[in-house]
DNA sequence: CGACCGATTGACT
DNA sequence: GTCAATCGGTCGG
């Protein structure tokens, strides 16, 4: 656990698709005073803008407007009036796109997480933490102010995976959508215990 | 302006 | 398996 460094710009600069697949077993970090927080990417879904499923898909409005940033930004999004999603922006400036955090396998700050998420400090099941989009974002605190940060910042930021770590990827149909269902554009580790059901 | 509904979750039959 | 919670975005009149 030396020698990881922060993501690149050149990193997010490319295709919600093969950005999303490199997502995976990478390290997403938040610090926030003396805590830090910081969780595995487990599973993730591609949005793009000529994809009808995706937010950006009508243009850019004030409440998508960070999809069409340039890539190597955090897009946290309101929904169902109560939870928070958060997306990694990708793509050049002015193309809609991004890739959705579905879910994490916590490693640092968890004690923390399970504060925010409402937990019971005995509370065994630690899989229910993190699997799920809305639930990363109540683990590490991610709503209305987190939208638009820079993830080459230090506030939050990505940090390439581990060269020992082997996983193998699976591919299917993205959840929670109806429009776009033929497209396997969400990816996730298999066998994790910590991807969505 | 009103109606509908959502990239979800947790509680409950 | 079903369903309510809860509110901002989007679209039709």
């Amino acid at each position: 656990m030396s020698a990881l460094r922060k993501l690149p710009r050149e990193f997010y600069l490319r295709s919600a698709l093969q950005v999303a697949r490199d997502l995976l077993g990478t390290l997403l970090v938040r610090r926030i005073g003396k805590n830090q927080f910081s969780g595995k990417i487990v599973e993730v879904e591609a949005y793009r803008q000529t994809d009808p499923a995706s937010h950006s898909f009508r243009g850019r409005t004030r409440r998508n407007e960070v999809m069409f940033q340039e890539g190597g930004h955090l897009y946290v999004y309101f929904t169902y009036g109560m939870h928070f999603c958060s997306n990694v922006v990708t793509g050049k400036e002015g193309n809609g796109e991004a890739v959705l955090i579905r879910a994490v396998e916590p490693i640092e700050g968890i004690e923390r997480m399970m504060e925010n998420r409402g937990f019971d400090v005995d509370r065994k099941d630690l899989q229910n933490l993190t699997n799920g989009p809305a639930k990363v974002c109540q683990a590490f605190g991610f709503g209305r102010a987190q939208n638009g940060i820079d993830l080459l910042g230090d506030e939050i930021f990505l940090v390439g995976r581990s060269k020992r770590d082997h996983f193998d990827v699976c591919r299917s149909s993205r959840i929670g959508i109806q429009n776009g269902i033929e497209k396997k554009w969400r990816f996730f580790i298999k066998g994790n215990l910590w991807v969505s059901k």
